[in-house]
RNA sequence: GCGGAUGUGGUGAAAUUGGUAGACACGCCAGACUUAGGAUCUGGUGCCUAACGGUGUGGAGGUUCGAGUCCUCUCAUCCGCACCA
């Protein structure tokens, strides 16, 4: 009978449904490892970076099984979302049940993979119960201060009428519209993700080793320290007086404490508040009022884009050290979300005050010695020169010096800042969780009781696109305050999308006949958790790894579990699947459909080429003859089954077997030994599959019963987490599936060889090789060297004789 | 600009961490069996050379008996951040 995939991979899958063999213990005295990929958006239909990721992770998951590892593998849907909605406006379709018929749909593709999930733990994070836990965790993160409501400036497109998060937004635009995006002063809820830079930046040390550098440098180039000193300038009395008083004073930041000498101008941003004050209140006004409003009103990024620009405020500020009068200008190089808005400007020393000084003939005055070009800005560290009592002093000692006098002084601190800006977490959008609060005439901002939860989106809602659905609805935000009683309207705003993907894991990892009672259970978190190995796309490197991070550590400080500060031991980041050299995408014509595929030529084939052609790190180039390549071998596997005849794993006296019959037995226990480096360690799936194809080589050049035997029985265990289907179905006709759950010993009589070859080179350059016993002495194998490439020493002289045991012997001749 | 990675045959990739470069595949070439084959099997296949041999891991140096692997410089590609004071 030929190999028929379909019919061998639809019997597996009902079995293990049947027998739910993929459901974890109970028995928390196992050892447990908690294998998890990242849960899937259900877009519709899954495409090949999916099935890489499901693959990667099973493998690992199965191997465990294997090993007697209570092993935890989920799965879930992500599941709240823009695509939803817009769905909604195309196909006239509700978001809740384009959702759920997506996961259906996609449920169905990834059980036809063969993907060994908990079923019972899969959960959609826009199920009404996660929705409630959720609502209680950002009550608590209200009630404890962590999570705020502030008026700020937001990406706001005019078309859409909702915010959209930074990645959202294009080149200036929006991404569903096009429209131009603007600035938009609007209140948002925000969690003070800041509270904890410190911590996420510290804690990445713990990572180190275990998840890819390149990672935890974004996430640190993301969170952004900078340790310096923050001071205050003080405005001259005529500049406060045109400032009316409301302002005296002002703070700046800087990282360069050792340039303070070299101050010549001081630089606000555009919609600092002075600036802001110095227009209302007429100082300055016609083109430049309009010049510095529109600078304002523009985004980061499209400040970042143009030339530097800024206008003199013809106001002073004295500086703290020498008492000279500092002209204060606004620029639009200057953020005011960072520093307080604010920088002292030192041209000499400072690339961007250099341009801009340039630009607008300020003064400029070097204080660090070795500035020796006069048209560019000396960034590097040196000596001080022209700063009163530090003169002589270097760069570092100065830094400490300047600090130590400063805050002596009473004029400023040594400060710590971050890139890292509270997180945004509100969206005027309707497919997500509701914010669980309510605005009361009374009492204000009030959080909802948590009795009340899960504040549920009304389904009776009509998706045009324009404005929140929420808001237009007629009755749902009208509402009763949860504290005074009266009316009161319900907040409108839905979570970002993030928030729910920072806890799913902690989820699953609850019990689930504990779901409708807590959000977490802390017993069964401290047995699963941390997640011992994560498998999912580099594109999260910073967004959902940090939240993610975060979350986990703002819970553990709500009491919701402890003993753990991150919640993924390993991290591994799979590369892309492109075609024709791109990511496969619609646009590019470049798919490959992986339903296809299966069709064509099943799941294991799918799940072995993608495994085989790449390590998991690298990116891979789909390739459908190397596709046709890995169905071969897998047939050719099934084609073996004919010479295998005992049904259980043979002893083989070693000693009396043929050199042929010596190498297959070489080769497979290689593979062996090679797995445990593979699934432990390196996840290098390809050389696996390499030293089984090896293995199976070398079986097929001999015809010993007793080899054939153990050597499809240690391959067939060692390509089970690989090609699950193929290799438990010859496994249960072979052996009774006996050789899946066995502990195979390696043997170490496999490795030892009666002789060696060894490599003979001269200068280090390989001539020929020898083949000698393996007890032969150190002499002996000289002398046989010498034999053999006797034409190249010939009227030489020998210099040395190295004989590296095992490998080679290099002769050195002149 | 800053940061991170990666450069090995026609292609995807190996190389036990300083010890025979190119395992295993794809492709290609030749042959066998076939009415036929995009099926299967066998053999070959880094490059130059008729051969002896030479040469070869982006490039140039260096350390070493010996370097894909270590060091210095350099080039190229990819990714991330991008005026963070």
């Amino acid at each position: 009978m030929s190999y028929n995939p379909s019919q061998i991979e639809a019997k597996w899958q009902h079995i293990w449904e049947d027998e739910k063999a993929f459901e974890p213990s109970a028995d928390k005295s196992k050892p447990k490892k908690y294998i998890l990929s990242m849960f899937p958006y259900p877009s519709g239909r899954i495409h090949m970076g999916h099935v890489r990721n499901y693959a990667i992770g099973d493998a690992l998951a199965r191997y465990y099984r294997k090993a007697s590892f209570n092993v935890l593998h989920p799965i879930g849907w992500d599941a709240f979302g823009m695509p939803a909605e817009n769905a909604a406006i195309k196909h006239k379709l509700h978001p809740k049940k384009w959702t759920y018929e997506n996961i259906d749909y996609m449920r169905g593709e990834l059980s036809s993979l063969g993907l060994s999930f908990s079923k019972e733990r899969e959960f959609a994070t826009c199920d009404e119960l996660y929705t409630q836990w959720e609502q209680e965790f950002i009550i608590k993160m209200f009630e404890s201060g962590l999570l705020y409501r502030k008026s700020t400036h937001v990406n706001w497109c005019e078309e859409c009428h909702t915010v959209l998060a930074n990645e959202q937004v294009e080149e200036g635009c929006c991404w569903r519209c096009d429209n131009e995006v603007v600035q938009k002063e609007m209140p948002g809820y925000y969690i003070a993700i800041t509270k904890y830079a410190d911590e996420l930046l510290g804690d990445l040390k713990k990572l180190e080793g275990k998840w890819p550098n390149q990672v935890l440098t974004m996430q640190e180039n993301w969170i952004g320290k900078s340790q310096g000193l923050e001071f205050e300038f003080e405005l001259t009395d005529e500049s406060k007086a045109k400032l009316n008083n409301k302002f005296t004073k002002y703070k700046v930041f800087t990282t360069r404490p050792d340039t303070i000498y070299g101050v010549t101008y001081c630089a606000l941003a555009p919609e600092h508040s002075i600036v802001k004050e110095l227009v209302d209140n007429g100082s300055i006004t016609g083109k430049m009022a309009q010049k510095i409003t529109h600078l304002a009103n523009m985004s980061e990024r499209e400040r970042s884009m143009m030339d530097k620009e800024g206008y003199p405020l013809d106001i002073e500020v004295i500086h703290p050290l020498t008492g000279e009068n500092i002209p204060v200008w606004t620029a639009n190089f200057v953020l005011g979300s960072y520093g307080g808005g604010a920088v002292m400007a030192v041209p000499a020393h400072d690339e961007r005050d250099f341009e801009f000084a340039t630009q607008y003939n300020l003064p400029i005055k070097t204080v660090i010695s070795g500035r020796q070009n006069e048209n560019e800005a000396h960034i590097g560290e040196g000596e001080l020169i022209d700063s009163h009592d530090f003169n002589g002093l270097s760069s570092i000692q100065a830094k400490a010096k300047i600090i130590e006098m400063m805050e002596n002084k009473g004029l400023g601190k040594a400060t710590i800042n971050f890139k890292l800006r509270d997180w945004g977490v509100t969206r005027q959008r309707y497919w997500g969780a509701p914010m669980p609060f309510v605005h009361c005439d009374s009492c204000g901002l009030v959080s909802e009781k948590l009795e009340n939860l899960p504040i549920a989106l009304p389904e009776d809602v009509e998706i045009t696109g324009a404005g929140n659905p929420l808001d237009n609805h007629p009755t749902w935000k009208h509402c009763k305050c949860p504290k005074c009683g009266k009316d009161a309207l319900r907040e409108t705003d839905t979570l970002d999308t993030f928030v729910q993907s920072s806890w799913y894991f902690l989820r699953y990892a609850t019990d689930p006949s504990k779901w409708k009672k807590e959000a977490i259970n802390k017993e069964d978190i401290s047995y699963w958790m941390n997640v011992d190995q994560y498998v999912g796309g580099i594109e999260h490197a910073i967004l959902h790894l940090l939240y993610a991070r975060f979350f986990t550590k703002a819970l553990r400080d709500l009491g919701y579990f402890e003993g753990f500060d991150e919640p993924f031991e390993r991290l591994l980041t799979q590369g892309m699947v492109l075609k024709d050299g791109a990511k496969m995408s619609k646009s590019k014509g470049n798919t490959v459909d992986p339903d296809a595929i299966i069709k064509e030529y099943g799941a294991d084939t799918a799940r072995l080429f993608i495994l085989f052609a790449a390590p998991p790190q690298k990116e891979l180039e789909w390739n459908d003859s190397a596709v046709e390549g890995a169905y071969r071998f897998i047939k050719k596997l099934y084609d073996r089954q004919n010479r295998v005849t005992l049904d259980k794993m043979p002893t083989i006296d070693h000693a009396t077997l043929n050199k042929n019959e010596k190498e297959a037995r070489l080769k497979v226990y290689e593979a062996l030994q090679k797995s445990l480096h593979v699934y432990e360690t390196s996840f290098a799936f390809n050389t696996l599959i390499a030293a089984c194809m090896e293995a199976l080589n070398a079986l097929d050049r001999q015809d010993n019963e007793a080899v054939w035997g153990e050597g499809m029985f240690i391959i067939l265990n060692l390509l089970e987490p690989i090609i699950p289907h193929i290799a438990t179905q010859l496994s249960e006709t072979l052996f009774g599936r006996k050789n899946l759950h066995t502990k195979i010993e390696i043997l170490n009589e496999v490795f030892v060889k009666d002789s060696i070859i060894l490599a003979i080179s001269i200068n280090g350059k390989r001539r020929d090789e020898i083949e000698v016993a393996t007890e032969a002495t150190e002499d002996e194998i000289i002398a046989k060297a010498k034999e053999v490439v006797a034409k190249w020493i010939e009227g030489k002289t020998i210099v040395k004789e190295i004989v590296v045991p095992n490998k080679l012997v290099n002769i050195v001749v002149k």
